[in-house]
DNA sequence: GTTTTGCAAATTGTCAACAACTTGTTTTTG
DNA sequence: CAAAAACAAGTTGTTGACAATTTGCAAAAC
């Protein structure tokens, strides 16, 4: 059988209700659409995508088994609210796929690959000089994305998405502030700098460096959030150990 | 609302038929009863179990989205075969998580936690002296999916399990040989003296070291299994390049 | 006034029927 | 006889209906 010429062909030869049903409110969870804790209608869904409610809960049991939902039997599906520990958790193995990112581009990337992430630097720089934490935070996402997609494991690709997409559920309450922004821009020179000069070990360890300083500002964060909020009340535990060492 | 106490009470409240389903179907997966490549039928499947198709139809997209089965639209859902290039990915994510596990245990492991790894590695000596290579291998898997677990980090345990179901649909075709297994528990012991001894990097390279002489094993296999079955063919293509550089 | 009990509405879980598609076979056509 | 078309059987995709469960509210009991 010849492959699918007609992009519409393609379009619905691949795609069941269930698998659209399941990008969409995949992409309505990521915008913020629903936030984490709120609880997904099937009925409503359904009649809003004008399917009936089998599709609706076939996309549902594919949520839940990407993290993204959580089902509770008999009582619906609700949008995952990820706890900070969870947070911190994927912040560890982000580390250490990153590593090896770093690790595997010293010793591989092309100059047109160097070429293509320095200039996501360049385009990070601009973000911090206007100031524009929207934009920088896109731009960083995009970044680390891109190296990991250049390690060419598909696998871990797609391993990384996945966290990528349940720490986004992660309520970060508040974006980077211009010094941070400078802090980590610089990492990521650091980053690119160790991965053209070939330093396989340097490299990895620039990549383990930034991420464990996320995860170091995550901590920070969640601590000044806890002691704003109630002073002399039971404190949010928050381990601060390092599973990497460097 | 109190703890349901009755075990058969928590049984009902937590399994919703589709997920009955999904774990009986995961485990006949697993345990080789459906070999990969083979397809799933929804009514056979849904007639076996005493159920109507709904609920198979909602584990398969449970399946499919753990990776372990693949949806062909309007053609059904098959077990995946996990060709060498993903295994050998897997391989290396492995890699980069059990270095950050081994790194983790050389410095917080306790006691009792290391008394425990020793023993199953007193186990896998057992194994290997009785020449039982099926019985080394289950005690292998155990092994290290413990170092894993006592790392503490659940999303990593997670995450890890996922990939090693992966695994085993890779078809090894066969087990290892005495040598091998002798090589391999060596090493073993040398991980958990690295971990005994507190030194972070070397338990980290050692279990690094470790996971990429399995994947330099699923290599050889391949290679020399593309040989014997077609000697001037054209030859499998598998990149030794190793992602990680020691 | 507070707690318990019973009911009703809403929602999820499951099923069976129908529609659409795939695939192999038979029939037709050249 | 070969290629194309038509058909038939089997399977998946989708739907609407019914059953079971949850939950909020009102009535009853204390």
């Amino acid at each position: 059988m010849a492959a699918a010429l007609h992009p519409t062909i393609a379009l619905l030869q691949s795609n069941s209700l269930a698998n659209v049903v399941q990008q969409e409110i995949e992409r309505a969870i990521l915008a913020g659409d629903y936030a984490p804790g709120s609880k997904l209608n099937e009925a409503v869904l359904a009649e809003k995508m004008g399917v009936s409610r089998g599709p609706v809960r076939e996309a549902f049991r594919m949520l839940d088994e990407a993290g993204l939902v959580r089902t509770e039997k008999n009582r619906g599906v609700f949008v995952r609210d990820i706890p900070v520990t969870e947070a911190l958790e994927i912040f560890d193995i982000r580390a250490a796929m990153d590593e090896m990112v770093g690790r595997y581009l010293a010793a591989h990337i092309t100059p047109a690959q160097l070429k293509e992430i320095k200039a996501m630097v360049s385009d990070m720089e601009q973000a911090v000089k206007a100031q524009d934490a929207r934009q920088y935070h896109v731009l960083n996402l995009n970044f680390h994305d891109r190296m990991v997609e250049l390690s060419g494991n598909r696998k871990l690709t797609e391993t990384y998405r996945r966290l990528i997409k349940e720490l986004s559920l992660f309520r970060r309450k508040n974006l980077a502030d211009a010094g941070l922004m400078r802090t980590f821009l610089n990492e990521h020179k650091q980053i690119v700098k160790a991965i053209a000069s070939g330093d396989v070990q340097a490299a990895g360890r620039a990549m383990l460096g930034h991420v464990m300083l996320s995860k170091q500002r995550t901590i920070d964060n969640e601590l000044r959030q806890a002691s704003e909020a109630k002073p002399p009340a039971t404190s949010v535990q928050v381990s601060t150990d390092r599973v990497e060492a460097p």
